[in-house]
This record gives structure tokens, C-alpha cells and sequence, in this order.
DNA sequence: GATGAATGAGCATTCATTCAT
DNA sequence: CATGAATGAATGCTCATTCAT
């Protein structure tokens, strides 16, 4: 293994770490004491590889939630009708709650904090590329369904009861499985988007 | 005023002051330095009617939680009907949040912490009380319309979307008005619900 | 009960109170609300009484030492030779320890220190008369056994041993009874004692 | 010099500082910048080395009372009948004490209090050891002379008039010079001793 | 006399960050 | 690149004492 792959290992290592520490004691209670131990690095070397706790939340937050819509993304592309993209868009959320569980609890529980300003654009950046993709093929499938319905009111129905479900389930206080679950939540989302829509609201 | 009139008022000054500086920097940003500027008390006031920084955080969750289940039941006890019930809660809890910003803020970017299991009982024991409100109006109007659909499935299509709404409504990222708002979420409510339950699922 | 009788009730509680914090936590970890909780007075009381923690420690020691040198007096005065005497004060002082061991114990651990300087005259006074009692009593019954023994290594040789084992038999880390240690304890101290003067050294 | 060096360099300069300031003021009264101003380092290092100020009363009392038992049994090694033992050990701690003054007012003062039941252990170590050999010691030296003393009567002869004076020489209130002392109470212990035990007690 | 709320100086401890080796 | 000793500002909390009722 090269120098660069050893480098980039023990950059991973920290970030697995620093996981696993935020997701279970939060942010501000998580030490570089405690990330160094967990991942078996010196307070040093983390300085030397992200320069400081802020970074690292910033590139555990951002990472996160550029595979999320990437992850997404990929169900939307494969949708033909409005229904399939809805659908799609809840199940493959849920799908990457289920195989993602501290990273999207991560996402979940954390406060987006005042310091993340400092890589705000470029969460921005990644924001507007998703919506970007997701009105693009909006024009295109859309028959006017949905045109109707404002933006915010559409994203609160789409993924507005996944997340609340998915919140509880991530803290082991749900009772239905998350795939029974999914099916449930994509068809309504899919009910209360087309019957508001359907009206030409 | 009497002596046990002043210290009350103390005590709320204390939780109004709390209440600001943990919205506003969130709980461990929070000093209590922060807290006594703003309440006007002295540190060892706040110990003496608080015990601690994190007695101080219990005791406004709860009341947060105990006022704003409160609204909400009064809006179900009015309601004869699933559609006005569905449409009561929704736009009660929108209603609530749009009249008590900090509160709601707090409730829903606050980190239920390890310390709140000192007061989880006391949490666990208001959400039964809630619930079997809830249940009894039930039992008394549901027709069997909603008996089909999972307790923390009904609760996500309910409450989900309304809380994405507000939360992103509280940190001004919304465009469409509260009031316009809380029509269609309603509707969407019932729409998803009705629409789930109807088929005897 | 008159009023007179009820303050003093009230005091002795307090100091009865006091004593038991002090020897169990020592000086400075015992807080006021301890003694309070203990005496089932309220703080205000305790300030009226007597005037803050150092003085309820003053009073708790003079009254001790006083105590004990009357008690270990009255054997003095009961003795007509010099071994009755050193036989008596041993004697009488593991008798004191072994009536008021918690007295006994506050005397044993407390480390006099600088803020008993404002009581230290009537320490100071204590002792003088104590020992002025012991010098009338050695001009009159010593026949010249123990003159040649400097006064710092008589108390040395006369109390020593018997504090040393007190110390242990109070912590429970000794095995023979105390009567029995008195016995030999005492039998000793006039071996060392008598063999040390009665070379006229 | 190299970085281990330093590092214990550092150690013993704070531990030094540590035994000044508790000897001077007490362990309650003694801060943490007392100590840090004496030893010239900073907070956080204190912490680095010691954890806590606790830790750094038991690393100190540990040392003393290993440093003192070592001493001693030098002392003991040395004779060649119980005289020579009773005289070596009375005369090798009062020259302990002469010659560590500060770290004899220590262990003679200080409070064994309930945080040091941390290192409890480790001390009850070393007093086994102790004991041990000093029962070997004796079983090959004694002639049966204090084989009928309770071992626990024989500590507060041997030691009790010692400690009894070293505690009021360390305080300035004794007359009679150490070295003089040291021969009447070496004198003395062994008189009692071997009285005591002679009858066959 | 009794009460207990209010006060605030003082303290141990934490922890991100730096930097010499 | 790795290490970990050193730093010191920041903070939650304690507790003796005061005083209005």
C-alpha cells in the first residue's frame, strides 16, 4: 500500500470514529479524546489530517448528505411515471436509513451549527445540483400533477412522515418493520401528493 | 406579593430565560453565565430553585411537551368526526407552533439527552396520559376507517409532515404562508389517512 | 420549658449535629446544610446561635478538651502516689475515649488550624490551668521519680501510646479490647516512666 | 535530556510543590493554582500527569509512607538483638522525621480520607510487606521476650511516644532538642517493652 | 427567634489547540 | 507524518454568609 492509501486509511479511520462518537453523545460532547481513542490515532494526527473538530463534522456532514442524494437520485432516474418517482424517491430513502443507520441518525439528530457556515456553500452547492436533477425531470414527467403544490408543501408530504418515522425507528420505538413501513408511508405519500395536486391546487 | 408569589415569578424568569438561550445556542453552548444575564438572577438563585443546568433544561421540555399536548387534546375534544379530528390536530399543533416559536423551536431541535432519563418517567407518563385520550376519542368515533393502520404509521402521516413544514418554517425557509400552509397539510393528512384506511388495510 | 431552655435545646442540637459531620466528613467537607439537615434547624438559626461554621468548631473543640481534662483531673485528684497517678490518668483518658468516641475521635483527627487562633486564648487558658493542676499536685506527692524528666518527653511517654492505639481502636483496626489495652497500656507507661527518672536523668 | 526525562522532571516538581502547599494549608485549602504557581507549570499539565487533585494526595502519601517504611527497615536490618531493634527503630524514624520534615507533617496531619480508599490497595500493599518482614525479622531475633505482646499494644509502645513528640516538635512547641530525645524515648520504649513482655504477658 | 431565598467569590475540572521532538 | 506534553480560557457548581419577612 502506498503512502497516499495509508493516508486516506487513517483519514477514514478518524471519520468512523468521529461517527460514531457525534451519533451517540452529539457534537459537543464528543472529544478528540474520544475519537482518538476509538480510532487509534494520536490528537496529533487528527490535527494534521482535518485541522480541527469542526472540520471533521463538516466533512461527516457533507459527505453524508451527498451520498444520501446520490443514493436518492438513482432511484428518481430510474422512475417513468410521477408515481413510480414518488414511490421510488420514500422507498429508496428508507432503504438508505436501513443500510446507513449511524449516518443517517447522524443526519437526523444533528444541529446544523452556526461553524458549518464555513462549509455552507458548499452544501449549497450540492443542494442546488440535487434540485436542479429533481425539477429537470420533473419537467419532463410531470403532466401537471404536481405543479400546483409549492414546493415546501411537496417536500413536507414526500418526506415529511419517512423522516418522523424514520426518527423513531432509528430509536428502537417503533413496532412495524421498515419495509411494511415503506410501503405504507410511498403510498401515501403518493395519495396525499396526487389527490392535492389533483385539484389543480 | 407574597414570598412564595416571588419566588414563582423567579422561577419563570429563570425558564423564560433558559428557554431564549437554548433556542437561540443550543444546550451546551448555553452558560449559565448566559442564563443569569438574561433572567436577571443570581447563579446561586438559579441553583437554588434548579439543582443544575440540566434540571433547568427537564424542566422546560416537559412543560413544553405537557402545554403543547394540551392544546392539541382540546382541539380533539371539539372535534364529532375522523376529518375534524385529523384537520383539529393538524392545524391545532401549526397553530401552536406559529404561538409559541421558541418553545416549539426548542422542542424540536433539542436533543433528548442521557440526563432527561432522570425525568423520563415523569415524560413517560404525560405521553400515556395523551394517548389514551387519544385512543378513547377513538374508540368513541372511529368507525374503523383508521383501525387498520399502525399506531406509528397514523402518528408519521399525521404529524410528519407538518413537523418538517414547521421546522424548517422556524428557521425561515419557507415561502408559503403558516395559515395556507396548515390548509394543506391538513387536507393531505386526511387524504393519506383516509385513503391508507379506507381499504381495510 | 422556658424560652431560655428552648435556645439551649436548640444549640446542644446543633452542636450535637455539628460534632457528628465534623468527625465523620471532617472540617471543611462538612457544609451548613449538612449540620442543618442533621439538627433539623434552618440555617438562620444556626447563624443565630452562633455565628458561622469556625465558631461551631471553636465551641465543639474548647468543650471537648475541657471535658476531657476534668474527667482525667478527677483521677488525678483521687491518686496519693506517683504510680496511683500514672496509672489513673492512662487509665482515665482511654475511659474518656471509650465514653465519647465521637469526642474522642473530632479531638484525635481535627487539625487545630489558623482560624482557631480567635479561641485560642481560651485554649491557651485550658491548659494553663490544667497543667498548673498537674504541678501543684507532682510538688506535692513526687519525690523527685520523675523531676528529671523533661516535660515534653513525659507527656510523650504518659499519653503516646495510649493516643496512638486510640487512634487505631477507633478506625476498628485493633484486636484487643480496650480495658485489657489499659491495663498494660498503663503498666507500661509507669515501666518507661519511672526506669527514665529513676536514674535522676 | 530527553522527553521521558522531562516528563518526570516535570512530575516530581509538581509533586514537591503539591507536598509544600498541603503541608502549609491543608489538602481542603490548597488550590490548584497554589500548586501550579509553586510548581511552575500549568493547570493542564498538572492534569496531564495526576488526573485529578486526589490522585495527586495519594501518589504523594503513597510515597511518603514507602519512603518511611524503607528507611526504617534499614534500620531494622541492622540489629542484631531486640534492643538493638527497639533502639535502631525509635531513633530511625525520629532521624525520618528530622530529616523530612515537611513529608513527616504530612502523613502525620493529613486525614486519610475516603478518596484515597482508590489507592487503598496499594497501601495495604506495602504495610504487608512491611509487617512481613518485621515478623520475619522477629521470629528469627526474638527470644520470646515480646512474643506475649499483643502486636497491636507493641505499635503504640514503640512508636506511640515518637510520634506523639515528632508531632509537637514539627509544631515548635517542644524544649527538648530531637537528638536527646531520640536516646529517652529509644530508652523508654525498650524499658516498657521489655518490662511488659518479660513477665510472659 | 426562625426561616430560606438570594448572593457571588472561588474552585476543580475539561478540552480544543499548539508545537517541539 | 506521528506523537503527546503543555497550555489556559472557559464553565458548571459549591457554599458560607446575609437579610427581608
Amino acid at each position: 500500500m502506498s503512502r497516499a492509501d495509508d493516508s486516506q486509511k487513517r483519514r477514514r479511520e478518524i471519520l468512523a470514529a468521529a461517527l460514531h462518537c457525534f451519533h451517540a453523545h452529539g457534537y459537543e460532547k464528543t472529544t478528540l479524546a474520544d475519537i482518538r481513542d476509538r480510532a487509534g490515532a494520536s490528537i496529533g494526527s487528527i490535527y494534521h489530517h482535518f485541522g480541527g473538530k469542526e472540520q471533521i463534522f463538516a466533512a461527516l456532514y457533507l459527505d453524508a448528505i451527498a451520498k444520501a442524494q446520490s443514493f436518492n437520485l438513482r432511484a428518481l432516474r430510474r422512475a417513468r411515471t410521477l408515481e413510480q418517482a414518488v414511490h421510488g424517491l420514500v422507498r429508496s430513502y428508507l432503504q438508505w436509513v436501513n443500510t446507513h443507520r449511524e449516518l443517517a441518525g447522524f443526519v437526523l439528530t444533528m444541529r446544523r451549527a452556526e461553524f458549518m457556515q464555513d462549509a455552507e456553500e458548499d452544501l449549497e452547492r450540492i443542494n442546488r445540483k440535487f434540485r436542479k436533477e429533481l425539477d429537470d425531470w420533473l419537467a419532463q414527467y410531470d403532466d401537471g400533477r404536481l405543479a400546483g403544490i409549492a414546493p415546501d408543501i411537496l417536500f413536507a408530504l414526500l418526506i415529511g412522515p419517512s423522516e418522523e418515522f424514520a426518527r423513531r425507528w432509528l430509536r428502537g420505538k417503533t413496532t412495524t418493520a421498515l419495509r411494511r413501513a415503506a410501503n405504507s408511508l410511498a403510498e401515501a405519500a403518493w395519495l396525499s401528493l396526487s389527490g392535492l395536486g389533483g385539484r389543480g391546487r
